[in-house]
Parts: structure tokens; C-alpha cells; sequence
DNA sequence: ATGTCCCAACTTTTGGGA
């Protein structure tokens, strides 16, 4: 089974790109985040049309996730209590698939950077309110670097928002809740970057960030085949400043 | 390099957000 997750940055802007990537790559179920519509404007039937049942949570300009699956989708979960797009879950065949926006956080003095952290503490109690039975997949744009090699240059970012040590210990503790980061886990040493900026050449001068992460329920680790960022979609004419990223699960059955 | 892209709107240019 093949769970993939991509901040695609408007989906308006990205349909075309997002319908041959699904075609090319073939996940069973991609976690959407800044889709940046509201919900009546989710090309639902378009991706139907590829055999993708799909659940959205979106408002509008800002935010907006979404679930797309050809393996059921059932029992969606939409939003935390601040109100806004940024997290949808549903029971996609034998897992509960999980697509997170994390607020960005602006800079450490910022009150947007501590509702941040509050965000992501909700995530963690949120999952020990789970059902253990179904093991889960948290998947999305955390807008943090999990450690200095997940940054190109850690350096440059000191005193910056996704790399500071709150930011980092509230990731850790959400994946002390039984969570493995499926990149990492994989690949030690490679710094897997998934984000670029679309400034100053940032792409191609390989100036990245490792910020779109897949979150494994421990229990599924020894089935984890692979994990793949797929730098190909960020290369092209209007791509997203994100790439996809993808675990592929051995299950039995 | 304040460098780009995407959105909305009192929409053809500006401002907000990332």
C-alpha cells in the first residue's frame, strides 16, 4: 500500500499536475494540504474520475486539506479546535490516514509561533485518545526540520522559526506517542529535503528544508518497504514548492 | 536581491501569506 502525502499549494493551480501525478505514481491514498479552496470547489468529481474517493476540509484562500483514496474512506475527522483547515483524518482500508498543515508560525516572537506549539500539543493528546486497534499514518507539511540535517543550513537559520528546540520537542513528543518518522527511519544520513523555496534559485541550488514528513505508527515500521521524495514534481513549468513524499507498506492480505 | 508564487478584491495593481 502506498501512502503519500503533498503540499500541492492550490489545487486550482495544480489540478492538471496533480491528476498526472496520480496517474504516474499511483498512491493508494495522498494526504492533500493547502488545497486553498473551500469545500464546494474541490475538483471531487475530476478526481473521481481517476478512482479516487476524496473527503476535503477547506474554507477557502488559506489552509485546506484533504484525504484522496482508492481503498475506502470512512469515518472523517475534520479540523482541531482552532477553527481553522489544517488536519482531516479517515479509515483508509486497515489505516487511519491522518493529513496535517501545521501553522507556519511566522518568528519566535510571534503569537502565531506559540499557537503553533499549542497546535501541535492538541495533535499529541489527540492521539492518545486513538483507537489503537487501527495503526495510523500521520502525514503532512509540519513546517518543522526535525534535526540541523534535515536544513540546508542550519546556520543560516538560527534564531528562525521550523528549527528551533520548542518546535522540535513538541515533534518529538507527538512521535513519542508511538510515531516513527518513515524518512529518517529509512535513510540516516540523507537529508531527504521537501521543500524549496520558489526564490532565488533555491530549487536548483538544492536550498531545501525536510518539512514534509510521514509519520508511521511504530507497530507498521517492520513493514515499511520504502520511502521516496519525488524531487521530479518539484522540477517543471508552475510546480508546487513542496514534493510529494511516499511510504510504501507491505500489509498482509 | 525586498529575488516567487498564490490568493482575494472596491480586480489589470496591491497586499497578505508562505
Amino acid at each position: 500500500m502506498r501512502i503519500a502525502t503533498w503540499n500541492v499549494n492550490s489545487v486550482r493551480a495544480r489540478i492538471e499536475r496533480l491528476e498526472s501525478w496520480l496517474v504516474d505514481r499511483a498512491p493508494d491514498v495522498l494526504l492533500l494540504q493547502e488545497t486553498k479552496v473551500a469545500d464546494a470547489a474541490f475538483p471531487a468529481s475530476r478526481l473521481a474520475g481517476l478512482g479516487y474517493e476524496s473527503a476535503h476540509h477547506g474554507h477557502g484562500q488559506w489552509n485546506g486539506v484533504a484525504i484522496l483514496s482508492r481503498v475506502g474512506l470512512r469515518d472523517v475527522e475534520r479540523g482541531l479546535s482552532d477553527g481553522e483547515a489544517r488536519m482531516i483524518s479517515a479509515t483508509c482500508g486497515p489505516l487511519r490516514c491522518t493529513s496535517c498543515y501545521v501553522p507556519n508560525g511566522r518568528a519566535l516572537d510571534d503569537p502565531h509561533y506559540a499557537a503553533k506549539l499549542r497546535w501541535l500539543e492538541e495533535l499529541r493528546v489527540r492521539r492518545t485518545a486513538r483507537d489503537a486497534a487501527v495503526p495510523e499514518i500521520l502525514a503532512g507539511d509540519f513546517n518543522v526540520a526535525p534535526s540541523d540535517l534535515d536544513c540546508y543550513d542550519p546556520a543560516a537559520f538560527v534564531g528562525a522559526t521550523h528549527v528551533s528546540a520548542p518546535e522540535r520537542e513538541a515533534l518529538g513528543a507527538l512521535e513519542a506517542t508511538g510515531l516513527t518518522d518513515a524518512w529518517r527511519h529509512q535513510h540516516p544520513d540523507a537529508p531527504g529535503f521537501s521543500w524549496w523555496d520558489y526564490r532565488a534559485g533555491a530549487f536548483h541550488l538544492d536550498r531545501g528544508l525536510r518539512i514534509d514528513l510521514l509519520l508511521v505508527e511504530d507497530a507498521l515500521v517492520p513493514r515499511v518497504r520504502d520511502v521516496t521524495v519525488d524531487r521530479d514534481a518539484r522540477r517543471g513549468p508552475r510546480p508546487s514548492d513542496h514534493a510529494p513524499v511516499w511510504v510504501d507498506v507491505e500489509l498482509e492480505g
